[in-house]
RNA sequence: GCGCCUAUAGCUCAGCGGACAGAGCAUCGGUCUUCGGAACCGAGGGUCGUGGGUUCGAAUCCCUCUAGGCGCGCCA
């Protein structure tokens, strides 16, 4: 990548400016570059000679103009400027430029991409919701959070896993249990009592409903516990499923639904478990089971088995933790948790380092409580007690790719309010399909070239000099940058924003510079340039999960 | 009490050590005889929550305080 190429540059001239005593012979500081937000400073800029300044105790005006003495710029730099108090800043080749537009053309749906993984294997486990009751909107972003994250991990180059954990054991699956069971009963005319701890959401009605119509009465002629467990069974089922449908419906699937009772029944909970208590972090106290994690640093220890003797769900996260890093091997695990798990990082990350593995292995993205509301009144999405808007109703309401871009388009540190009618009111005028349409455009152009039978692959790209066109270059020349930067920080967000600066971009030089016209030379020239336009776009609209229309 | 997140233009949010702080929406004013006006061009609008500190340089780093959110279970 360009910005490499230039820190090389600056780095060796650095060194040569050392090696002729123009520079004292110290420990160079990491040369940065960046993309300065003025044009006038040029393409890139570096403020290297200020940081070196410091150590050094030269103006850095001046080690800034000895640098540049010593720079052998490549044939993509035009120019290489001192500016005050002490940048060095780059102004790109027009020619050059120009130029990228075949190979963006060639690299295709691959451009972009980057070898930064290296095919290091990494998950994302994401959305790994409780299967006793519906996705809410809180589920959403985590959801469209973690599918887009798996798109650019595997643009730049990671071999990515994208998992879904599923929680089929334990208290709060035992309590959705109980509830349909005295659902069905109910259903049946059998006066049953709820129970205190249950879901009382009216889904779990509706799902006893459709058991009933496609069981009949046939779990009342089974002994209870065996009812209950059955029941369950096949309620549960149907959550995930509806969950799953859900979530295809948003563009989001996963590679590995992984079930935590797996854990247990191929011992794989014993051999962690195990494996801590040779390292001395389990002891028995006060009745219970505890990982000793204050040994690690933490404020305090945690139970792994009650006192009557079942696990924690912090027992299942030590042993799938195993199962990721040990058994799996990956080498990066990234896990979307919401907010309300934010206390459960340092002590997982506790747990990994405890299994021998590097904590920083384990990345740990808390994305923030999202609130829905409708316009003034807030919506409440517990599963717990009460009624719920689903995920799916709001999908529905506002469509998919509004959602996804929405959700997109915040960091997952800031909380967010998603006000229905306000999602509604903006669809028409929603940055999403302010995107969408610079790539119809685009395509409508390009019918319109084909239906002219113009054929411009011989198209002379030397030709494009109009600022309108050599800023468009610019800014498709960023995606790499972008995917490198959402690859590294793990946020998403940038994409949004990205594509709404290159939709920008297009429209201008669509309204400034007619594409197809009498000049022939400069209209293949152009189709070429709009082709790769389309490209760009195409790319980062599937990078967000999002449609491409040909037109719309 | 302790931990994490947030506070930037009227609203929703980017920017997170560098050059005059940006975008969308909203407001106001312009642009249509040609490829999709779901478009384009321009204007106004900010002591970057408060008070300190570090630095040549701070919205960005450190500390104080204020306000809001989420945690601190033998729930997950």
């Amino acid at each position: 990548m360009l910005k490499q190429r230039l820190i090389e540059l600056l780095t060796q001239a650095a060194g040569e400016a050392q090696q002729m005593g123009k520079l004292p012979s110290i420990a160079l500081p990491e040369v940065t570059i960046e993309r300065p937000q003025n044009p006038e400073y040029g393409d890139y800029a570096s403020s290297f000679p200020l940081k070196l300044a410091r150590s050094v105790g030269v103006s850095p005006l001046t080690i800034a103009n000895d640098i540049v003495e010593l720079t052998t710029p490549g044939p993509e730099i035009d120019t290489i400027t001192v500016a005050p108090p002490g940048f060095i800043n780059f102004t790109l080749k027009s020619d050059w430029l120009t130029n990228q537009i075949d190979s963006i053309l060639a690299a295709g749906n691959a451009y972009g991409n980057a070898v930064l993984g290296q095919g290091s294997r990494v998950q994302v486990e994401f959305v790994s919701v409780n299967p006793t009751g519906p996705l809410h909107v809180g589920h959403g972003r985590g959801a469209i959070l973690g599918s887009t994250l798996g798109n650019v991990l595997a643009s730049a180059g990671y071999d990515v896993e994208k998992e879904y954990y599923i929680n089929d054991t334990g208290n709060q699956v035992d309590a959705f249990y109980r509830s349909l069971n005295a659902r069905y009963q109910q259903c049946l005319n059998i006066d049953a009592e709820m129970p205190s701890d249950g879901y009382f959401g009216s889904y779990m009605v509706e799902l006893a409903k459709e058991i009933a119509a496609e069981e009949g009465d046939r779990f009342l002629t089974i002994p209870e516990q065996e009812a209950i467990s059955q029941l369950g069974q096949l309620g549960l089922e149907k959550m995930i499923n509806q969950i799953k449908s859900d979530l295809e419906l948003l563009g989001v699937s996963f590679d590995v639904w992984f079930s935590e009772r797996s854990l247990y029944d191929n011992e794989q909970y014993q051999t962690a478990m195990s494996l801590l208590r040779q390292a001395d972090y389990i002891r028995e106290k006060e009745g219970a089971t505890w990982f000793v994690s204050t040994a690690l640093g933490e404020d305090k220890d945690n139970v792994v088995l009650r006192s009557d003797g079942s696990p924690t769900y912090f027992a299942s996260d030590i042993a799938y933790h195993y199962n990721k890093f040990i058994e799996r091997k990956f080498d990066r695990v990234i896990n979307i948790w919401g907010a309300d798990h934010q206390g459960h990082i340092s002590r997982m990350k506790a747990v990994v380092g405890a299994l021998g593995v590097n904590p920083e292995r384990l990345e740990v993205i808390i994305s923030q409580m999202v609130t829905l509301r409708r316009g003034n009144e807030l919506i409440r999405i517990s599963k717990r007690s009460g009624d719920i808007i689903t995920l799916r109703e709001v999908i529905d309401e506002v469509g998919v790719d509004a959602c996804r871009f929405f959700f997109l388009s915040r960091s997952a540190d800031s909380q967010m309010d998603f006000d229905l009618e306000l999602a509604k009111r903006e669809s028409a005028d929603n940055p999403v399909y302010y995107v969408q349409y610079a790539h119809a455009r685009i395509a409508s152009i390009l019918r319109l070239a084909q239906q002219r039978g113009v054929n411009y692959e011989d198209g002379d790209v030397s030709l494009l000099s109009k600022e309108p066109e050599l800023i468009l270059i610019r800014k498709m020349l960023l995606l790499p940058e972008i995917i490198e930067i959402v690859a590294n920080t793990l946020e998403p967000h940038h994409l949004t924003y990205y594509a709404q600066d290159l939709a920008t971009v297009f429209h201008s030089f669509y309204k400034q510079c007619r594409v197809i016209s009498r000049n022939e030379a400069l209209t293949k020239a152009r189709l070429k340039l709009v082709e790769a336009a389309k490209v760009v776009l195409a790319k980062t609209l599937q990078l967000m999960g999002m449609a491409a229309p040909e037109k719309m």
